[in-house]
DNA sequence: GTGAGAATCACCTGAAAGGGGGATGGCGTA
DNA sequence: TACGCCATCCCCCTTTCAGGTGATTCTCAC
């Protein structure tokens, strides 16, 4: 099944012993494979790519302290020829975005199959990235999308420029309007999005990715 | 090479009328497919979902009004059922991950041959994602990342309530500190991420996945 | 042509945030 | 031990923001 004689190095990270332990079985069973390590903490999980410099690092999202998602953010700085797969036991589409947005290749789910997980390693290995099949968006994560404020174009101009870091009186000059418009067009905002602050209309309107 | 007989049915949505003409030519080689319409705008796409009901959406990115991202927000919101591929010339990975956290199951680039695109509408039809194969880091993406502040524990606790729309009397209580004491953790995180005011730090915050 | 919504401008008040400064104890490490 | 880093606390002052209320123009659709 493999075009090379090369074994593949790999690491796998994850905070739960029985899952490493169950990972260090499953691919004893690839004969391809050689595990270069098993780390419970995003710390070790560094310390071992140093040394062992593996080609694909295997990690839990679900981390206390320093989540799969900042680890691979690290390698993606630190080690940018280590490639990333991450593992989760939760179908969220959300976690899909954010892992490959740090530099994640692949994304697999904990309850995958033998097979699923020697494609998602050999696929990965060949330069490929690889998502786990089991992604036929569930019912409840549906839902979970809260329906985003109508803005006028007006108001989508503001917000960017507040996002951007600017405050009432700079955007009233960029945008050659009053103070007190840039003013009502901002508490407009405020009151269409629901909340009380620009920091937390800034961090709901970038997740949605208006801005 | 289809399981079943029922035709796919397919939108595809591009700015550019050359590359819906090719799209149709291309198309009409696949027995499979049935193409129900072509748009060149989000709006007449939604209109041409809204009367045909295709079972895929392909769409540009890179579109002017309205983009792809947020055409893909939209069509999840209101025909969840109908799946969406995206299309882009550029392999920026930021893309990858915007679209899927808007509900796309698939992306490819324009430059996909003949077979790619028959791979990819045929997998999304058959429930999986789908995604490019070259995407194997180019190195300009590489660099514009740019480096995140080392933050402390009590910092990131800080910047997560500001976050949440807390203000500072608010988090004070929260972590049983002083007023001041959220001050001062508040005008380092500024200093760090050498910003001037919340709503930006919340921008960088939020784009680097940190909340 | 009436009405709805958008965009504009205005005034007021109090709370919050931004920009300086300085100070203390704790903790780990060089 | 001495230094750096962190977390904590305190003061000053200015600017900005948030909340409320109200009004005028303009356009577009009905």
């Amino acid at each position: 099944m493999m075009s090379t004689t090369e074994k593949i190095s790999l690491l796998v990270v994850d905070d739960h012993p029985m899952v490493l332990e169950g990972m260090r079985s499953m691919l004893a069973q690839f004969g391809y494979v050689h595990l270069t390590g098993l780390a419970s903490n995003a710390w070790e999980a560094m310390d071992l790519i140093k040394q062992e410099r593996p080609h694909i690092v295997l990690t839990d999202i679900n981390m206390p302290e320093v989540s799969g998602i900042e680890l691979a953010e690290k390698i993606r700085r630190e080690f940018p020829g280590v490639k990333v797969i991450a593992m989760s036991t939760f179908k969220e589409r959300s976690y899909i975005a954010q892992m490959i947005q740090h530099g994640a290749v692949g994304y697999l789910l904990k309850s995958a199959s033998r097979e699923e997980i020697e494609e998602a390693l050999l696929r990965v290995y060949e330069g490929y990235m690889y998502m786990s099949h089991h992604l036929h968006m569930t019912e409840p994560e549906q839902q979970e999308t809260k329906q985003l404020p109508v803005l006028t174009s007006r108001e989508k101009e503001v917000l960017q420029l507040i996002s951007d870091g600017c405050t009432n009186p700079e955007i009233a000059k960029r945008l050659f309007i009053s103070l007190h418009t840039v003013d009502t067009h901002r508490k407009n905002l405020l009151t269409k999005f629901n909340v009380n602050n620009t920091a937390l209309l800034i961090k709901i309107a970038t997740k949605a990715a208006l801005l």
